[in-house]
DNA sequence: GTTAAATAAGACTCATTTAGTCCGAGTTCA
DNA sequence: TGAACTCGGACTAAATGAGTCTTATTTAAC
Protein backbone atom coordinates (compact mmCIF):
# COMPACT_ATOMS: atom_id res chain seq x y z
CA UNK A 1 0.00 0.00 0.00
CA UNK A 2 2.44 2.29 0.61
CA UNK A 3 5.68 0.63 -1.47
CA UNK A 4 7.45 2.60 -4.14
CA UNK A 5 6.52 1.09 -7.65
CA UNK A 6 9.37 -0.62 -9.23
CA UNK A 7 9.32 2.24 -12.02
CA UNK A 8 10.53 4.64 -9.65
CA UNK A 9 13.09 2.29 -8.01
CA UNK A 10 14.37 2.23 -11.22
CA UNK A 11 14.24 5.44 -11.93
CA UNK A 12 16.21 5.99 -8.85
CA UNK A 13 18.88 3.67 -9.21
CA UNK A 14 19.40 5.28 -12.70
CA UNK A 15 20.00 8.77 -11.77
CA UNK A 16 22.02 7.53 -9.20
CA UNK A 17 24.14 5.81 -11.32
CA UNK A 18 24.30 8.93 -13.19
CA UNK A 19 24.61 11.37 -10.34
CA UNK A 20 27.76 9.01 -8.56
CA UNK A 21 29.56 9.51 -12.53
CA UNK A 22 31.27 12.26 -14.02
CA UNK A 23 28.64 15.26 -14.41
CA UNK A 24 28.46 15.29 -18.16
CA UNK A 25 29.16 11.28 -18.93
CA UNK A 26 26.90 9.94 -21.63
CA UNK A 27 24.89 6.76 -20.72
CA UNK A 28 22.82 4.59 -22.57
CA UNK A 29 19.60 2.51 -21.32
CA UNK A 30 21.69 -0.95 -21.89
CA UNK A 31 24.76 0.03 -19.88
CA UNK A 32 22.26 0.70 -17.15
CA UNK A 33 20.14 -2.31 -17.62
CA UNK A 34 23.13 -4.42 -17.65
CA UNK A 35 24.53 -3.38 -14.69
CA UNK A 36 21.30 -3.49 -12.36
CA UNK A 37 19.84 -6.44 -14.23
CA UNK A 38 16.94 -3.91 -14.89
CA UNK A 39 13.85 -5.05 -17.69
CA UNK A 40 15.69 -3.01 -20.95
CA UNK A 41 12.60 -1.92 -22.17
CA UNK A 42 11.48 -1.01 -18.62
CA UNK A 43 14.07 1.39 -18.40
CA UNK A 44 13.87 2.48 -21.68
CA UNK A 45 10.17 4.09 -21.20
CA UNK A 46 11.46 5.20 -17.43
CA UNK A 47 14.54 7.30 -19.32
CA UNK A 48 12.00 8.55 -22.01
CA UNK A 49 10.22 9.51 -19.03
CA UNK A 50 12.85 11.39 -17.38
CA UNK A 51 13.31 13.41 -20.35
CA UNK A 52 10.04 14.69 -21.00
CA UNK A 53 10.73 16.17 -17.31
CA UNK A 54 13.94 17.75 -18.05
CA UNK A 55 15.91 15.27 -15.50
CA UNK A 56 18.14 13.98 -18.16
CA UNK A 57 18.67 14.91 -21.93
CA UNK A 58 18.96 12.73 -24.72
CA UNK A 59 21.26 12.02 -27.41
CA UNK A 60 20.00 9.65 -30.24
CA UNK A 61 21.51 8.14 -32.89
CA UNK A 62 25.29 5.78 -32.07
CA UNK A 63 27.06 6.97 -29.01
CA UNK A 64 24.03 8.16 -28.04
CA UNK A 65 22.43 8.17 -24.66
CA UNK A 66 21.45 10.01 -21.68
CA UNK A 67 23.30 12.94 -18.94
CA UNK A 68 21.96 14.08 -16.00
CA UNK A 69 20.80 17.63 -16.85
CA UNK A 70 19.44 18.38 -13.16
CA UNK A 71 21.88 19.62 -10.24
CA UNK A 72 21.09 16.11 -7.78
CA UNK A 73 21.37 18.71 -5.17
CA UNK A 74 18.18 20.17 -6.62
CA UNK A 75 16.18 17.04 -7.46
CA UNK A 76 13.55 16.32 -4.84
CA UNK A 77 12.39 12.85 -4.40
CA UNK A 78 8.91 13.93 -5.16
CA UNK A 79 9.68 15.34 -8.25
CA UNK A 80 11.16 12.21 -9.46
CA UNK A 81 8.24 9.78 -8.21
CA UNK A 82 5.76 12.69 -9.88
CA UNK A 83 7.73 12.42 -13.21
CA UNK A 84 7.41 8.79 -13.52
CA UNK A 85 4.08 7.60 -12.11
CA UNK A 86 2.18 11.30 -13.07
CA UNK A 87 1.28 14.05 -10.81
CA UNK A 88 -0.83 13.33 -7.23
CA UNK A 89 1.31 9.93 -7.26
CA UNK A 90 2.32 11.06 -3.77
CA UNK A 91 -1.36 12.51 -2.57
CA UNK A 92 -2.56 10.37 -0.07
CA UNK A 93 -6.52 11.20 -0.17
CA UNK A 94 -8.03 9.90 -3.61
CA UNK A 95 -10.00 12.82 -3.55
CA UNK A 96 -7.20 15.53 -3.68
CA UNK A 97 -5.80 13.80 -6.38
CA UNK A 98 -7.08 15.99 -9.32
CA UNK A 99 -10.04 13.63 -8.92
CA UNK A 100 -12.55 15.35 -6.96
CA UNK A 101 -15.82 13.47 -7.26
CA UNK A 102 -14.85 9.95 -8.20
CA UNK A 103 -15.40 8.96 -4.38
CA UNK A 104 -18.53 8.46 -4.21
CA UNK A 105 -18.73 8.98 0.13
CA UNK A 106 -17.21 12.37 -0.61
CA UNK A 107 -20.26 14.00 0.89
CA UNK A 108 -20.55 11.88 3.83
CA UNK A 109 -16.44 11.45 4.76
CA UNK A 110 -15.08 12.77 7.82
CA UNK A 111 -11.80 11.83 7.66
CA UNK A 112 -10.97 13.72 4.32
CA UNK A 113 -9.82 16.90 6.07
CA UNK A 114 -7.35 15.17 8.69
CA UNK A 115 -5.82 12.99 6.00
CA UNK A 116 -5.13 16.11 4.20
CA UNK A 117 -3.02 17.43 7.20
CA UNK A 118 -1.48 14.18 7.47
CA UNK A 119 -0.68 14.18 3.83
CA UNK A 120 1.22 17.54 4.29
CA UNK A 121 3.41 16.03 6.39
CA UNK A 122 4.54 12.63 4.66
CA UNK A 123 4.94 15.59 1.55
CA UNK A 124 7.52 17.56 3.64
CA UNK A 125 9.39 14.30 3.94
CA UNK A 126 9.41 13.69 0.40
CA UNK A 127 9.59 17.12 -0.92
CA UNK A 128 12.64 18.09 1.41
CA UNK A 129 14.71 14.67 0.90
CA UNK A 130 16.91 15.53 -2.40
CA UNK A 131 18.54 12.72 -3.89
CA UNK A 132 21.73 14.16 -3.30
CA UNK A 133 21.20 14.31 -0.08
CA UNK A 134 19.99 10.74 -0.34
CA UNK A 135 22.69 8.85 -2.43
CA UNK A 136 25.59 10.22 0.16
CA UNK B 1 1.09 4.89 -5.07
CA UNK B 2 0.75 6.48 -2.05
CA UNK B 3 -3.05 6.39 -1.65
CA UNK B 4 -4.64 4.89 1.62
CA UNK B 5 -6.79 1.98 0.37
CA UNK B 6 -10.82 2.07 0.68
CA UNK B 7 -10.24 -0.11 3.92
CA UNK B 8 -8.26 2.05 5.82
CA UNK B 9 -10.24 4.75 4.81
CA UNK B 10 -13.02 3.12 5.67
CA UNK B 11 -11.15 2.10 9.33
CA UNK B 12 -10.45 5.32 9.79
CA UNK B 13 -14.41 7.03 9.45
CA UNK B 14 -15.62 4.12 11.54
CA UNK B 15 -12.91 4.20 13.87
CA UNK B 16 -13.04 8.17 14.18
CA UNK B 17 -17.31 7.51 14.23
CA UNK B 18 -16.71 5.24 17.98
CA UNK B 19 -14.19 8.02 18.96
CA UNK B 20 -16.07 10.95 18.77
CA UNK B 21 -19.56 9.15 20.53
CA UNK B 22 -19.90 8.38 24.20
CA UNK B 23 -17.05 6.00 25.61
CA UNK B 24 -18.84 2.82 25.89
CA UNK B 25 -21.41 2.73 23.14
CA UNK B 26 -22.35 0.15 20.65
CA UNK B 27 -22.27 0.46 17.50
CA UNK B 28 -23.29 -1.67 14.77
CA UNK B 29 -22.26 -2.13 11.44
CA UNK B 30 -25.20 -1.38 9.42
CA UNK B 31 -25.43 1.66 11.62
CA UNK B 32 -22.17 2.90 10.61
CA UNK B 33 -22.44 2.31 6.38
CA UNK B 34 -25.65 3.61 6.62
CA UNK B 35 -24.28 7.12 8.01
CA UNK B 36 -21.12 7.21 6.00
CA UNK B 37 -22.63 5.24 2.45
CA UNK B 38 -20.24 2.18 3.37
CA UNK B 39 -20.63 -1.00 1.34
CA UNK B 40 -21.83 -3.40 4.25
CA UNK B 41 -19.94 -6.39 3.78
CA UNK B 42 -16.75 -5.24 3.18
CA UNK B 43 -16.76 -2.59 6.36
CA UNK B 44 -18.21 -5.77 8.23
CA UNK B 45 -14.75 -7.06 7.19
CA UNK B 46 -12.90 -4.47 8.39
CA UNK B 47 -14.63 -4.39 11.78
CA UNK B 48 -13.68 -8.00 12.08
CA UNK B 49 -10.10 -7.09 11.65
CA UNK B 50 -10.35 -4.46 14.15
CA UNK B 51 -11.77 -6.90 16.65
CA UNK B 52 -8.73 -9.25 15.94
CA UNK B 53 -6.11 -6.46 16.50
CA UNK B 54 -7.99 -5.63 20.07
CA UNK B 55 -9.06 -1.89 18.80
CA UNK B 56 -12.88 -3.06 19.01
CA UNK B 57 -14.89 -5.50 21.29
CA UNK B 58 -17.65 -7.32 19.64
CA UNK B 59 -20.70 -8.11 20.76
CA UNK B 60 -22.56 -10.91 19.29
CA UNK B 61 -26.30 -11.55 18.67
CA UNK B 62 -29.21 -9.29 18.60
CA UNK B 63 -28.38 -5.46 20.02
CA UNK B 64 -24.55 -6.44 19.67
CA UNK B 65 -21.69 -4.85 17.82
CA UNK B 66 -18.64 -2.69 18.52
CA UNK B 67 -17.25 -0.91 21.25
CA UNK B 68 -13.89 1.20 21.06
CA UNK B 69 -11.90 -1.14 23.83
CA UNK B 70 -8.47 1.37 23.48
CA UNK B 71 -8.31 4.69 24.33
CA UNK B 72 -8.04 6.57 21.25
CA UNK B 73 -5.47 8.86 22.50
CA UNK B 74 -3.19 5.64 22.07
CA UNK B 75 -4.34 4.67 18.64
CA UNK B 76 -1.33 5.40 16.11
CA UNK B 77 -2.40 5.80 12.59
CA UNK B 78 0.02 3.33 11.33
CA UNK B 79 -1.47 0.63 13.62
CA UNK B 80 -5.02 0.92 12.34
CA UNK B 81 -3.00 0.58 8.73
CA UNK B 82 -1.25 -2.40 10.09
CA UNK B 83 -4.45 -4.28 11.16
CA UNK B 84 -6.61 -3.90 8.36
CA UNK B 85 -3.94 -4.10 5.39
CA UNK B 86 -1.05 -6.55 7.34
CA UNK B 87 2.49 -5.50 8.83
CA UNK B 88 4.56 -3.96 6.26
CA UNK B 89 1.84 -2.07 4.61
CA UNK B 90 3.47 1.13 6.06
CA UNK B 91 6.75 -0.28 4.35
CA UNK B 92 8.16 1.98 1.38
CA UNK B 93 10.88 -1.13 0.56
CA UNK B 94 9.34 -3.65 -0.74
CA UNK B 95 12.66 -6.38 0.01
CA UNK B 96 12.48 -5.53 3.55
CA UNK B 97 8.67 -6.19 4.10
CA UNK B 98 9.30 -9.11 5.55
CA UNK B 99 9.87 -10.31 1.42
CA UNK B 100 13.62 -10.17 1.32
CA UNK B 101 14.25 -12.56 -1.58
CA UNK B 102 11.23 -12.01 -3.91
CA UNK B 103 13.17 -9.20 -5.10
CA UNK B 104 14.90 -10.11 -8.40
CA UNK B 105 17.58 -7.12 -8.37
CA UNK B 106 18.54 -7.07 -4.52
CA UNK B 107 21.96 -7.92 -5.30
CA UNK B 108 22.71 -5.41 -7.26
CA UNK B 109 20.30 -2.77 -5.84
CA UNK B 110 21.67 0.34 -4.96
CA UNK B 111 18.74 2.22 -3.56
CA UNK B 112 18.03 -0.43 -0.46
CA UNK B 113 19.73 1.80 2.40
CA UNK B 114 18.57 5.04 1.00
CA UNK B 115 15.14 4.37 0.61
CA UNK B 116 14.99 2.42 4.53
CA UNK B 117 16.29 5.82 5.72
CA UNK B 118 13.78 7.46 3.99
CA UNK B 119 11.24 4.60 5.16
CA UNK B 120 12.01 5.97 8.80
CA UNK B 121 10.76 9.03 8.09
CA UNK B 122 7.53 8.68 6.46
CA UNK B 123 7.16 5.71 9.34
CA UNK B 124 7.41 8.74 12.02
CA UNK B 125 4.90 10.25 10.62
CA UNK B 126 2.69 7.55 10.60
CA UNK B 127 3.67 6.34 13.84
CA UNK B 128 3.55 9.76 16.05
CA UNK B 129 -0.10 10.71 15.06
CA UNK B 130 -3.08 9.24 16.98
CA UNK B 131 -6.37 9.14 16.17
CA UNK B 132 -7.18 11.37 18.69
CA UNK B 133 -5.31 13.99 17.45
CA UNK B 134 -6.18 13.05 13.97
CA UNK B 135 -10.19 13.44 14.55
CA UNK B 136 -9.43 16.87 16.93
C1' DG C 1 -38.51 -22.90 20.84
C1' DT C 2 -38.79 -19.82 17.09
C1' DT C 3 -37.49 -15.74 15.02
C1' DA C 4 -34.94 -11.68 14.14
C1' DA C 5 -30.81 -9.06 14.53
C1' DA C 6 -26.48 -9.18 14.83
C1' DT C 7 -21.27 -10.90 14.14
C1' DA C 8 -17.85 -14.44 11.72
C1' DA C 9 -15.57 -16.12 7.92
C1' DG C 10 -14.41 -17.84 3.51
C1' DA C 11 -15.03 -18.01 -1.38
C1' DC C 12 -15.94 -15.55 -5.17
C1' DT C 13 -16.26 -11.98 -9.01
C1' DC C 14 -15.07 -7.79 -11.27
C1' DA C 15 -12.20 -3.79 -12.18
C1' DT C 16 -7.92 -1.51 -11.87
C1' DT C 17 -3.18 -1.14 -11.63
C1' DT C 18 1.40 -2.72 -12.24
C1' DA C 19 5.08 -4.93 -14.55
C1' DG C 20 6.85 -6.23 -18.45
C1' DT C 21 6.94 -7.19 -23.63
C1' DC C 22 6.72 -6.38 -28.58
C1' DC C 23 7.23 -3.97 -32.55
C1' DG C 24 7.81 -0.55 -35.78
C1' DA C 25 9.45 3.64 -36.14
C1' DG C 26 13.11 7.87 -36.16
C1' DT C 27 18.08 9.56 -35.46
C1' DT C 28 22.97 9.71 -35.96
C1' DC C 29 27.58 8.29 -36.66
C1' DA C 30 31.02 5.84 -39.21
C1' DT D 1 24.15 1.55 -45.74
C1' DG D 2 24.15 -0.43 -41.40
C1' DA D 3 24.83 -0.55 -36.56
C1' DA D 4 23.74 1.58 -32.19
C1' DC D 5 21.07 4.31 -30.24
C1' DT D 6 16.35 6.77 -28.68
C1' DC D 7 11.09 7.21 -29.30
C1' DG D 8 6.42 5.79 -28.53
C1' DG D 9 2.35 3.20 -28.95
C1' DA D 10 -0.04 -1.13 -28.43
C1' DC D 11 -0.19 -5.19 -26.15
C1' DT D 12 -0.28 -9.07 -22.54
C1' DA D 13 -0.02 -11.10 -18.00
C1' DA D 14 0.05 -10.97 -13.23
C1' DA D 15 -1.12 -8.90 -9.02
C1' DT D 16 -3.82 -6.17 -6.24
C1' DG D 17 -8.09 -3.78 -4.80
C1' DA D 18 -12.90 -3.29 -4.13
C1' DG D 19 -16.88 -5.32 -3.52
C1' DT D 20 -20.32 -9.32 -3.39
C1' DC D 21 -22.33 -13.74 -2.03
C1' DT D 22 -23.20 -17.31 0.92
C1' DT D 23 -23.38 -19.97 4.97
C1' DA D 24 -22.81 -20.38 9.79
C1' DT D 25 -23.01 -18.86 14.58
C1' DT D 26 -24.49 -16.12 18.52
C1' DT D 27 -28.03 -14.02 21.36
C1' DA D 28 -32.05 -11.30 22.90
C1' DA D 29 -36.80 -11.01 22.77
C1' DC D 30 -41.26 -12.74 21.89
S1 LIG E 1 -12.95 8.57 1.56
FE1 LIG E 1 -12.97 10.64 2.19
S2 LIG E 1 -10.85 11.14 1.99
FE2 LIG E 1 -10.89 9.17 1.02
S3 LIG E 1 -11.27 9.81 -1.02
FE3 LIG E 1 -13.33 9.55 -0.33
S4 LIG E 1 -13.75 11.56 0.38
FE4 LIG E 1 -11.59 11.71 0.02
S1 LIG F 1 14.72 -2.46 -5.77
FE1 LIG F 1 16.23 -2.36 -4.21
S2 LIG F 1 15.03 -1.45 -2.63
FE2 LIG F 1 13.47 -1.93 -4.08
S3 LIG F 1 12.91 -3.92 -3.40
FE3 LIG F 1 14.47 -4.42 -4.85
S4 LIG F 1 16.23 -4.43 -3.56
FE4 LIG F 1 14.73 -3.57 -2.20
Amino acid sequence: MFQFSKKVEYALIAIRHMTVGHRGQIYTTKEISDKYQLPYELLAKIMQKLVKQHFILSYQGVNGGYVLSRNPAEIRVSEVINAIEGKSAVTIVACEAGTPDDCNIHTTCTIKNPLIKLQTNINKVLDELTVLEMFS
